[in-house]
DNA sequence: CGGGTTTGACCAGCGC
DNA sequence: GCGCTGGTCAAACCCG
């Protein structure tokens, strides 16, 4: 049974809710690399966008791969809410964006864009949710504690806002919604999203110690487009490197790369972007763009979800 | 039995 | 203040 089943029909649509602003969202990740695989109908509209409005992927992708050198390529404030996968979330977490945005751009100018310069800030943050989590669950044992099932109130000293990690979303063309990209998940919630008839899964990383999460939902307008969306970067090795399954096919560089883990994912896609031409040239171009049936994916090759899930198609930027 | 998934409930933030 | 929505929790359940 899937949640849209059960829930009713909606009409969100992360692109066409604002088509002309999705010219600013996004940038044309195949601009400099054009693809070999067409995207059907409902991506033709993607193509359509005004190519001068999109940020070249791969010129994002030069230089050092942290989130503040990310950061920075998107022409954005060092904010927690710097990519977004819709406008609607964009247009609401705005205003959150200026409170935010002190913490992180003072650890981005201490270090401008050494990993461990991200990871000390995630850590930071990490330990931010960690603590808030620990609140959460201390409010929770303690409306339990305090007796009567559930408090619904519980007093609490007013907390600054917690901040948030900086996310990136990836829009990805995949028949299945959870791609492997190295690391271990444990889904923790579903949500109905408003106005798509699609859920949305949270995951968080299963090390020990690791706060990254990622949220993946399916586009409503073109379901084949799966959007992922990274929270907070991993700082441990990457497992897939460890058990060598799905990175067997990769280039020793490449899982040098994601054994850092601390600069994930950016790092990684920029050993894999097609226009690096580097990293992959030996593989097919269109297992890029491949539409693989599940049991691919899932079962006896699920090297093709790893490298469709490090090769997006899409990241999408926030607009101011 | 351990680890992952499902799912309903809870909570916080935001807009009206 | 209220309702809506996103995000999270945690018990129940599933599976190898």
């Amino acid at each position: 049974m899937s949640n849209h089943e059960k829930k009713g029909s909606y009409h969100y649509d992360p692109f066409d809710c604002n088509p002309q602003g999705f010219n600013r969202l996004g940038f044309n990740f195949f601009q400099d690399n054009p693809p070999m695989y067409n995207p059907p109908t409902p991506s033709e509209n993607l193509q359509a966008f005004d190519p001068t409005s999109y940020m070249s992927f791969t010129d994002c992708l030069h230089g050092s791969m942290d989130y503040s050198s990310l950061s920075r390529a998107f022409d954005m404030s060092c904010s927690s809410e710097v990519i977004t996968p819709t406008t609607e979330e964009s247009s609401k977490k705005t205003a959150t964006v200026v409170r935010e945005s002190t913490a992180m751009t003072t650890s981005e100018n201490n270090n401008p864009s050494t990993p461990n310069s991200s990871v000390s800030s995630s850590s930071n943050e990490a330990a931010g949710d960690e603590d808030s989590g620990n609140n959460k669950k201390d409010k929770q044992q303690k409306g339990q504690d305090d007796g009567d099932e559930k408090s619904k109130k519980v007093n609490k000293p007013k907390k600054e806002k917690k901040q948030r990690e900086p996310r990136f979303a990836f829009l990805t063309k995949s028949e299945i919604d959870h791609l492997e990209d190295g690391y271990r998940w444990r889904k923790y919630g579903q949500k109905a999203v408003k106005n798509s008839p699609y859920p949305r899964s949270y995951y968080r990383c299963t090390s020990q110690k690791c706060t990254v999460k990622k949220r993946v939902e399916r586009s409503y307008q073109d379901p084949t487009i799966v959007i992922t969306t990274y929270e907070g970067q991993h700082n441990h090795h990457c497992p897939a490197t460890l058990r060598g399954n799905a990175a067997g096919m990769l280039p020793p560089s490449l899982l040098a790369s994601a054994s850092m883990g601390s600069s994930f994912p950016q790092e990684l896609l920029s050993h894999l972007l097609p226009s690096t031409n580097n990293s992959l040239q030996g593989v097919p171009s269109s297992m890029y763009y491949q539409n693989l049936a599940p049991q691919q994916q899932l079962g006896q090759v699920p090297d093709y979800g790893l490298l469709q899930d490090l090769v997006p198609s899409f990241i999408h930027k926030q607009q101011p």
